[in-house]
Parts: C-alpha cells; structure tokens; sequence
DNA sequence: GGTTGATCATTG
DNA sequence: CAATGATCAACC
C-alpha cells in the first residue's frame, strides 16, 4: 500500500507518468496542494499559474523554470486545461513565444510550435470562476499526438502568421488570424517590449507575443477522448 | 527583459 | 457572453 504523494523526481517512464496523472483524477486541487505544502489562493486573479505548478509539483516536473518539454526524457509537455461543467475549455493554450526576429528559412517541420506540441499529457481541471480553486476537481487525463490533418490545421496557421512576421507585418497581426492557432500578446503588461521587424524591414520594439490554440482545436481534442 | 505557468477583464 | 487584448507571479 501507498498513500498518494508527488513525484519527487521526474518520472523515469511513460506509465509511471500517466499512472500518477490517472491517480489524481477526481481529486481536488486544495486537497492535492495541501498534500504538497502548498497555500491554496481564494481566486486566481493574482496566482493564474497556480493549477499548472500544482499539477507540475505532482507529476514530477521540475517547476516553471525548463527552455524545453516539461519531461525532456520522454518527450512528453504537461498541459493543464480549464474546462466547464461539459468538458469543453474555458481558455485558449499558451504553446510558446512566438520568435519575431532571426525567422529567415525556418519551416513548420523544426517549429518550436510544433515540437511543444508533438507529444502533450492533457490534464484538464475544473475551471469556472464560481468554484474556488481549492475546490476545483482534476479531469481524467490524456496523452495526445497530434494526427496528420491537425498537424496540417496547425502548420497552415503556423506559415500564415510567421509569413507576417517575417515581411513586417507582426503589428497587423490579431488573435483572429489563424483557424485553430493564434498569435496575441504574451508580456507583464503592455509597456513591455521586444525586437522585432519592422514594415520596411527596419527593427521596431512590440509587444512580446505568444501562440495559442484557440478553443475549437483543444475542444476537439478533448471531445473526441470523452467520444471514445 | 525573457523564460516558465496561465487567467483576467474589457470589449464587441 | 465569448473572444481579444492585457495582465499576474516566480525564477533568472
């Protein structure tokens, strides 16, 4: 017998990964922070990345601070994802920062977008703002690869907003571009500003941008697990 | 400022 | 009332 614990290393294998995941289904998050000496907030307004480290903290990976996938060793990136009382998501997905300057000859098929996503652990959480976080209760979670027609959903939206970028247009860029992958700000707040091209090529300071997957691409992601 | 983790809150 | 644009925290 064992009592329920996080990992307190990362783990070692994919079962050993999922097995712990499929542990915390059903549970919740004040009861799992409580078992991880962690505070639980009243609300999220102050602590948005509060369910991620939790869940970071039980499944073994080392907290917030990596360049690369949450489990290097198995390939494998930790989503976690705010549903409704239907499964469906409340929010779109932070992927990774969206490089806006030194883009000359990348392609789709070395992305950072697409090796992110190339292997992702699903964890969704109850996420409406009506249940307090501790209160909130862990989904069952799931381990996707995305399949050759989202691949190709993805890189077209990929090619249509790193075209922009790249030609100087990343300031006509909005979050409406893009069927199921966006681009909008990622930054403390908006005094926050990067490098990029401008639209006569010359370097302009923005906005430090991000990409998302938008609802409908995760939402279909997660319906068609409930489907099977 | 840039990375990680995301959700907030104003707007259409 | 969903979605876009803005923002919060910790670590370095």
């Amino acid at each position: 017998m064992s009592v329920l614990r996080p990992l307190p290393h990362p783990p070692s294998s994919e079962l050993e990964l999922v097995n712990q995941a499929q542990q915390l289904a059903g549970m919740a998050l004040g009861e799992l922070a409580t078992l991880a000496g962690m505070s639980t907030p009243p609300n999220l307004k102050r602590d948005k990345g509060w369910t991620g480290v939790l869940l970071e903290r039980w499944l073994g990976a080392s907290a917030g601070s990596k360049p690369e996938q949450d489990f290097a060793n198995l390939g494998i990136e930790l989503k976690t994802i705010p549903i409704d009382a239907q499964g469906r998501p409340l929010e779109t997905t932070f992927v990774c920062v969206a490089p806006l300057t030194g883009n000359t000859g990348v392609v789709w098929e070395t992305s950072h977008v697409r090796h992110k996503l190339h292997r992702v652990l699903w964890v969704p959480v109850e996420g409406e703002r009506s249940i307090p976080p501790g209160e909130r209760r862990v989904g069952t979670p799931l381990l996707w690869s995305p399949s050759e027609e989202e691949d190709d959903q993805l890189r077209r939206d990929w090619e249509e907003l790193m075209d922009m970028i790249v030609l100087g247009q990343v300031e006509r860029i909005t979050a409406r571009h893009g069927e199921v992958l966006q681009i909008r700000p990622k930054a403390a707040n908006s005094k926050a500003l990067t490098e990029a091209i401008g639209e006569n090529g010359q370097p302009i300071m923005t906005l430090p941008r991000g990409f998302y997957l938008k609802k409908n691409f995760t939402g279909a992601i997660l319906a068609r697990h409930f489907m099977l």
